[in-house]
DNA sequence: GCTGCATGATGAA
DNA sequence: TCATCCTGCAGCA
């Protein structure tokens, strides 16, 4: 479950079964975490929550275990005496009044004070969650124009969590495709319609994989899909992963190409370069 | 069983 | 920009 909108909803999941609790167990099966462990016991989970890919459980101490999925996390909830059944290699544990969350394959957990979370490596370097901070089109369209942003492609921009933090690589391609812009593009170039159009697409293609559990394609054009037979991954989205199909507004056949090591699908004609 | 690929991120060059 | 690591799984013998 790896881009922001993935992990807001996995932190929101984690919240409901937590929040509140105190912990009657906690176990991680990382070294240097294992000893803290014991001290987690009897603490209330305050909040789940999250910033950008990064998911953050806080206790009621100050306490704050944050936790990267990369591409391979997954948390389950469940009952405490009821094992999931998963092939997974399980790697954090936290049962509170019996009710129990599951973090399986990740490999980055650490645990911070919240004094001190400013200084974690990776969430120093993020730039304001979609979701969760406020953003505003009007703001977001004012940092894409920041000397540091402006002038990178959009491509490689939009990887970047330092712009926003839990844009990911489906949202790329979908977020272009909707802005009608070409990955090459640079903010610097654009005219103001055309940025303001990609600050819009930024946030409600996000926000809509958020509502819609990754689902960004429109409504209208996933119907078409799905009474066509097409499989989930084909009518999630409107372009990432069609390459070959045609696209939905203009039936030009979606083209795939690779930027930045990622791979990233546009449709020539609705995304022209330039 | 093996290979390659993946919605991620880093560090060396 | 590329190789590398993290881990799981789909696809193919």
């Amino acid at each position: 479950m790896p881009e922001g909108p993935e992990i807001r909803r996995a932190a929101d999941r984690v919240h409901r079964q937590l929040a509140g609790r105190r912990l009657d167990h906690a176990w991680f099966a990382f070294p240097d975490l294992a000893g803290q462990a014991a001290s987690l016991i009897g603490r209330e989970v305050t909040a789940v929550d999250s910033w950008g890919k990064a998911l953050l459980t806080r206790f009621d101490d100050g306490r704050v275990l944050y936790s990267h999925n990369q591409l391979y996390g997954v948390w389950k909830l469940h009952d405490a005496e009821r094992e999931p059944d998963t092939g997974r290699s399980l790697r954090v544990r936290l049962v509170a009044e019996g009710r129990a969350a599951s973090l399986y394959s990740a490999s980055d957990v650490s645990l911070w004070d919240e004094a001190t979370l400013k200084d974690h490596p990776f969430l120093s370097r993020l730039g304001p969650d979609l979701l969760t901070h406020g953003v505003t089109e009007a703001y977001a369209r004012d940092r894409l124009l920041e000397p540091r942003f402006r002038r990178r492609g959009l491509g490689g921009l939009l990887l970047d969590q330092s712009l926003f933090a839990g844009t990911g690589n489906y949202l790329r391609s979908e977020i272009l495709f909707f802005a009608g812009l070409h990955h090459a593009s640079r903010p610097a170039d654009l005219e103001e319609g055309a940025l303001g159009r990609l600050a819009v697409c930024v946030l409600a293609v996000t926000r809509q994989a958020y509502d819609q559990a990754g689902v960004t394609n429109r409504d209208d054009w996933a119907a078409t899909d799905r009474a066509r037979g097409a499989r989930r991954r084909h009518w999630r989205f409107a372009v990432f992963e069609r390459d070959g199909l045609p696209c939905h507004a203009c039936g030009t056949s979606i083209e795939r190409v690779t930027l930045a090591s990622r791979r990233l699908y546009l449709c020539p004609r609705c995304q022209p370069a330039r």
